[in-house]
DNA sequence: CTATTTTACGAAAACGGTTTCGTGTTAATA
DNA sequence: TATTAACACGAAACCGTTTTCGTAAAATAG
C-alpha cells in the first residue's frame, strides 16, 4: 500500500505535458499559460507533490543542512547552544545535523569527513579537548580550503580562518573572582582543567588577574587542574582534604555543585563558610541546594549568533574572506552559593 | 584559493578515460585492468577524491540520514536518547538530523515535512505534548504511508503503525511507590502532568496501583497535575502549602529536586521527614543535595534500540509490515532522598 | 497579406554519481 | 586460419530537479 512519492515526471506523463512545463508551472513561471498552470498546480496539490530535496540539492549545490560538531551534548552549555542554532537555522529553512565528537580527535575528524562531502553547507563547531591538546587543525583547514564555511564557538583556535563566537571567559572569571574577594574571601581556589582547553586557559587567566589586581598572590596549591571537563570525584575530594580555602571558582557547573556537596559533607556551611561560583547557568545551578551563583555563558544566544554568521556566509555569493570574532559578555548570576 | 571538490569527470578528463571507467576503477571492479585501476586510484588518492554524498543519495534513494524529532533537548532524558541514537547510527554510517518540536504540534509537523522529502531515510520521534493532547497523528500516518519507516519512543501512540520503544512506566512508578510505602510512608503524593501525556498517564496508573495493592486509598488531594512537563514553581509551592504528605513521587527529576528544595525550605528533613523519588537518572538527580532516588529510564539504551530498529527497517528490502514494541525495564536507583 | 513579435511549450544539458549493455581488440580454442 | 571467448573499456540511461535555448503557432504590426 506503499504510495511512493510522486515526481515531476509522473505529473508530466499524467497531464501529457513535458517535465519542464510542469516544473515551470509549479513555479508560476510567466512562460506558462494560465490554463496549464492551473491544471498542473491542481494536480500537484491533489497528489500532494513535494519536490525531492536531494535532487534540488544536487542541482544547486546547496543542501540547506548545517553540520554541528560538538564535544558532547550532556553539558548544559552545549545543549543550549544547539537549541539556539536549531532555532535560528530552522527559521531560515535549514536543518541541523548534530554530531558528537565525545572529546575525541578521531571522532571529530570522522564526523567532519562524513559531512564534508556534500551533506552540509557549513559547519558550526566547538573543538574537542583532544583536538585542542594536539593542536592539529588540518581537518578544519581542509574543509575551509574547499570553500565550506566554518564557525567556531566557545572552544576555538586562531589557526583556522573562520568566524568565531566566544564569551569573554577571562572577564567572566575575573568578575566572579572579584565578587568572591569583595565578600572578604581570602583563599579563593580554582577548579579548572588543563590549559590546552582554550576556555579553561582564559578563565584561569581571569582568575589570576583578579587576584593580582587585588594584590593577592596566586598560590598554586589553591588551583586544581583536572585533565578534562569530565567529572573526577576523587580528585575534587582530595583537593578538599588537602586545601584550606574559603571560596572556589569552578570552570563548569558540575564541578561547582559537586564542590558544594563535598563542602557540606565536610561540615562547611555554604555560603557562610565557603562561597562557590561556577560557569554555565544550567539546570544544576538553578536547582542545586543551595542554588549556585554562576557566570552565565548565554549559550542560546551564542548558538543563534553562530547560526546567523554561518548562514550569512553560506548565502553570500561574493567569496570575500573577511572573518570576524564575536565576543559576548558573560553575566554573573547571583544565587545562594555566595553571600550577596 | 578555493579548490573545489574534484569529481569523477575531472579524473576522467585528466586521465583520458571515461567516467564509467573511473567509477569502476575506484570500486575495484574486475572489469578494469590492473594498470588502469592503479592509475585511477593513485590519482584519486593524490587529489583526495571523495564521492559526492548527494549524488549517491539521489542515485540509490538512500540518504544515510536519520531524522530525530523530539519535544526538547534540555530534559536530560531526551538528551541521553539522542546520544544513544547518535552512537548507534554513527557506527552504522548514518547521520542524525535533530529537530525540536518544543512541545508544539505545528513545529512537529513542519519539521517532519521538511525532512520527509528525501532528506532522511526514517524518523525516530517522541511526540510533543500538543500532539498527544490533540490526538492528531496524520502527519505520522502520511509519512508511514509513503513507506518511510518510523520509530516512536517514550511518548508514543497506538494509532500509528510503526515500531515503538518505551520503558514500563507503570512498573517504574509502581516500584517507586512501593519503595516509599515500604519505608513506612503513609501519605505518598504524586506530582505529575495531565493524563494526555502517555507517560504521565502510565506513571499515574502505576502509582495508583501500588497504593491500592497496599490497601491504601488514592486521595486526589495528594495528586498534583501540572499542565505540561514545564516547571511551574508556584504550583509546586502551593501544593506544599496545602498538602500534608510524607513522600512524593515526581514524573521527572526537575519536579523532584525542586520539591526537595521546597521541602527543606519548609523545615522538612530529607529523607528523614519526607522521601522523594523522581523519574530520569540525570545530572540533577546525581548532583542534587541530597542526591535524588530515581526511576532510571535508560535513555541511551532506548536511543540505541530505536536506532537499531529504524536502521533494520530501512535496510530491510522486503517490505513486510511487522511492527514490534520493545518495553524496557526501569530501574530504581537509590540515593539520599529516600531512606534505604 | 506578409513580416515580426509574442506566447507557450518541449528538448536537452546539467548536477555527480552508478550500472547496464554494447563493442573493438586481443588471446585462446577449434 | 577461422571462430570464439575473454578482456577492457565507453556510451548512455538513470536518479529528480532546474534552466537555457530553440521553435511552432498565434497574435500583432506594417
Amino acid at each position: 500500500m506503499l504510495k511512493s512519492k510522486i515526481t515531476l515526471k509522473d505529473i508530466a506523463r499524467e497531464l501529457e505535458v513535458s517535465v519542464s512545463t510542469v516544473s515551470k508551472a509549479l513555479k508560476n513561471s510567466e512562460e506558462i499559460s494560465r490554463d496549464t498552470k492551473e491544471k498542473v498546480q491542481a494536480f500537484a496539490r491533489l497528489y500532494n507533490y513535494k519536490p525531492n530535496n536531494i535532487a534540488i540539492s544536487l542541482k544547486n549545490k546547496r543542501t540547506k543542512n548545517i553540520g554541528v560538531v560538538i564535544p558532547d551534548i550532556v553539558h548544559y552549555f552545549f545543549n543550549t547552544v544547539v537549541r539556539g542554532i536549531e532555532k535560528y537555522a530552522n527559521a531560515k529553512g535549514y536543518n541541523v545535523i548534530v554530531c558528537l565528537s565525545e572529546e575525541s580527535f578521531d571522532k571529530e575528524v570522522i564526523n567532519m569527513e562524513m559531512l564534508a562531502n556534500g551533506s552540509i553547507d557549513g559547519f558550526i563547531m566547538s573543538l574537542s579537548s583532544e583536538t585542542q591538546a594536539k593542536k592539529d587543525y588540518n581537518h578544519l583547514k581542509e574543509v575551509t580550503q574547499q570553500g565550506i564555511p566554518v564557525v567556531l564557538f566557545d572552544r576555538i583556535t586562531n589557526e583556522v580562518d573562520c568566524d568565531k563566537v566566544v564569551i569573554d571567559d577571562q572577564l567572566g572569571a575575573y568578575t566572579a573572582t572579584q565578587k568572591l574577594l569583595q565578600q572578604g574571601r581570602k583563599r579563593v581556589a580554582l577548579i579548572t582543567t588543563d590549559d590546552y582547553l582554550s576556555v579553561a586557559k582564559s578563565r584561569t587567566e581571569g582568575y589570576t588577574k583578579a587576584l593580582l589586581d587585588a594584590g593577592i598572590p596566586v598560590r598554586d596549591e589553591l588551583i586544581l587542574k583536572l585533565p578534562t571537563m569530565e567529572m573526577d570525584e576523587e580528585a575534587i575530594r582530595d583537593f578538599f582534604n588537602n586545601t584550606d580555602m574559603d571560596a572556589i571558582l569552578c570552570v563548569n557547573e558540575i564541578f561547582a555543585v559537586f564542590s558544594i556537596r563535598i563542602a557540606m559533607e565536610k561540615g562547611f556551611k555554604v555560603p557562610e563558610d565557603i562561597s562557590i561560583i561556577g560557569f554555565t547557568d544550567g539546570m544544576l545551578a538553578k536547582y542545586a541546594n543551595p542554588s549556585l551563583t554562576v557566570v552565565a555563558q548565554h549559550g542560546e544566544r551564542m548558538g543563534e549568533i553562530s547560526a546567523k554568521m554561518l548562514i550569512d556566509k553560506v548565502e553570500d555569493e561574493s567569496d570575500e574572506e573577511i572573518f570576524q570574532t564575536k565576543i559576548l559578555e558573560p553575566t554573573l548570576v547571583l544565587r545562594d552559593s555566595t553571600i550577596n
